[in-house]
RNA sequence: GGACCCGUAGCUCAGCUGGAUAGAGCGUUGCCCUCCGAAGGCAAAGGUCGCGCGUUCGAAUCGCGCCGGGUCCGCCA
């Protein structure tokens, strides 16, 4: 029995037109594709076959259609093939052949849409903000978008780890760590005035946000007056870990407040120590990839300040990036691009050939170089680095937007964001929306109790059905139940919709867009509430049928299927199913 | 100057990797809902898919060139 009749009835196309051309292409054959109609009157299923094979079998479109659709017709769960508009093929599959899926959705339960294993491992990584405070709304997006587009991945079969990349190597942490010394002095009493601290501190006084208070007096706590009059030398590495150590607490929290996990939390702290990046850049030295030269200024913006450098470049551009690009600075350190280079090689040999990063849209200029490395790292293996990128998100409310510049010290937290509107909203309205289209988030319509807050919506008609269900009580056998009556128009138009999940999740997957998921669920809950009210019109077309017990039967399956796809495709958001609203 | 993303209904956005008559919600307009499943329902109006060439049986979708908005551009992270 299988779940994705899409594929399914895309073997069948397969089968016979290679009757028909036994000669197709391979590449050919890749390009055919069997969809759900997008009129009911199409049919249940279309398939594009005739019109790909047309070309390479040097026939008319039209005619090759017509030939499918006589070798689909006899077919045992296709009731009707026929030829439409340039050169598809409608297919109508028998109701039976249709409801048939029901008891396997019931069997397969929220499994159901489960891709099969496709034994191969993917590496997400997602979120990565730097570890010197809470998270922001700027970072919310990234991380939604990376957990759903991970579980989506997994529930296509695929072997897929969560990773966060842990920046506690650069100079970021070593002014973290100054400030915590800061703090420290102010937790111990002493008159650390931050105007003239400011002065003394490399990189000048970043991070001097309250939520360091409590790590000052933490760190007093754990060292006392010990590094009160020490020199920077002495406490620095110190201050550093501590910092460091008690921000990813916080990040931590926050992540679970929007219930974010992960795998593995990567160290670049850790890789560096490890010999990493020499190691990482040794494989493009050896590939002759690595020399030295100075580049270009960029045109039309040339900094005030340039002049030419002799730098350490990697050949980027034999891979399909625009310029060369800088692994070590012209004092001989490393750049932060190296240590990213070296990060990815350390994935790479962890076993990951698949990798997916999302970033924000401020690093798009960075994709190119880094699938370049990935690709020069790869050498004659295959790898491959997907990126999706996060435009920013406008947070609206009441029709203006909600400022969020650190300058004009309105700076939301995302924790900020969380308890306005709660997880749940934050995700699914998150998902909504492409991620590499810039979205405005209307904190009114988050919490709305309207279908204009998609959220809700979906949420209520799983809570509907789970009314339902409680109002049936137990009903034993449901699998086997007898569905053959389920024949109103909304009922089947319900069917067809479930029907599609596995092939979202396969298609979604596949695109790295876990936002069609999203779309997906509120288009099923749409017919769901249709199915719904048609019964208010029509009380015949209620789910619960006191004098027809048959006919119950078959319609809380159908409802428990539908309560079980919504499940199915809430869980791969992240968003938490409800039993009732309230 | 260059790279990347976006431009679809009044507004916010989908459009399933080139398919059939371009969709949804909001808003607008009209009708329905005193109770029995209404924190609502049904329906209508609303589009030169930014503009122009090109590719082909076919383009909102692919290519090129413009226009507009955004992000970014040697050693920052």
């Amino acid at each position: 029995m299988t779940e994705n009749l899409f594929a399914e009835l895309r073997r069948w196309v397969l089968e016979e037109i290679l009757i028909l051309f036994p000669e197709l292409p391979a590449e050919v054959c890749a390009k055919i594709e069997v969809t759900p109609t997008r009129d009911a009157a199409h049919g249940d299923m279309a398939t594009n076959a005739a019109l790909v094979a047309a070309k390479p079998a040097g026939k008319n479109p039209r005619d090759i259609a017509a030939a499918l659709s006589q070798a689909l017709t006899p077919r045992t769960g296709i009731a009707k093939a026929e030829p439409a508009g340039p050169g598809f093929v409608n297919i109508t599959l028998d109701a039976e052949f249709l409801l048939r899926q029901i008891p396997v959705m019931l069997t397969a339960g929220e499994a159901y849409g489960q891709g099969a294993d496709k034994a191969e491992k993917i590496n997400v990584e997602y979120v990565s903000a730097n570890p010197t405070g809470p998270l922001h709304v700027g970072h919310c997006r990234g991380a939604v978008v990376g957990d759903a587009l991970a579980n989506l991945i997994a529930k296509a079969g695929y072997h897929v780890t969560k990773e966060y990349y842990i920046n506690d190597a650069g100079a970021q942490v070593l002014a973290l760590g100054r400030v915590v010394y800061f703090r420290y002095l102010q937790a111990l009493g002493l008159p650390a005035k931050a105007e003239a601290y400011a002065g003394s501190v490399a990189g000048g006084m970043q991070y001097g946000g309250a939520y360091l208070e409590p790590v000052g007096e933490a760190f007093a706590a754990e060292y006392g007056g010990k590094f009160i009059d020490a020199p920077e030398a002495d406490w620095l590495a110190t201050a550093r870990q501590f910092g460091v150590a008690k921000m990813l607490e916080l990040i931590r929290e926050d992540l679970a407040a929007l219930r974010v996990y992960f795998d593995i939390f990567s160290s670049e702290d850790a890789l560096v120590q490890a010999g990493g990046v020499a190691r990482g850049l040794a494989i493009l030295e050896n590939a002759g990839l690595i020399y030295q030269g100075v580049l270009e200024p960029p045109k039309g913006k040339t900094p005030e300040d340039w002049e030419p450098r002799e730098q350490t470049l990697f050949r980027a551009t034999a891979f399909g990036d625009d310029v060369d690009r800088p692994v070590q600075k012209s004092d001989g350190s490393n750049t932060y691009f190296a240590n990213d280079i070296a990060y990815h090689a350390d994935k790479m040999a962890r076993g990951f050939t698949q990798m997916i990063d999302v970033w924000g849209a401020d690093h798009g200029g960075y994709v190119k170089r880094m699938q370049a490395a990935v690709k020069a790292l790869a050498g004659n293996t295959s790898a491959n680095l997907d990126v999706v990128l996060c435009q920013i998100v406008r947070v609206m409310k009441d029709g203006a937007p909600v400022r969020m510049s650190k300058r004009a010290g309105t700076f939301v937290e995302l924790r900020d964001l969380i308890d306005e509107v709660g997880p749940d909203a934050v995700r699914f309205i998150m998902l909504m929306r492409k991620s590499d289209a810039q979205m405005e988030f209307d904190l009114n319509a988050a919490v709305a109790q309207t279908r204009d807050n998609p959220v809700f919506y979906v949420q209520y008609a799983h809570a509907r059905a789970r009314s339902v269900l409680r109002a049936a009580g137990e009903v034993s056998g449901l699998a086997d139940a007898d569905v053959s009556s389920l024949q109103a128009p909304e009922e089947l138009a319900l069917i067809r919709k479930l029907i599609a999940w596995p092939r979202i999740v396969e298609t979604a997957a596949q695109a790295r867009e876990p936002h069609r998921v999203a779309f997906f669920l509120y288009e099923l809950a749409g017919d769901f509430h249709a199915l719904w009210n048609a019964g208010r019109d029509d009380a015949a077309l209620r789910f619960l049928q006191a004098e027809r017990p048959v006919e119950t039967k078959a319609r809380v399956a159908l409802v428990s299927a539908t309560a079980i796809v919504i499940r199915s495709g809430l869980a791969v958001l992240g968003v938490q199913p409800v039993e009732e609203m309230r």
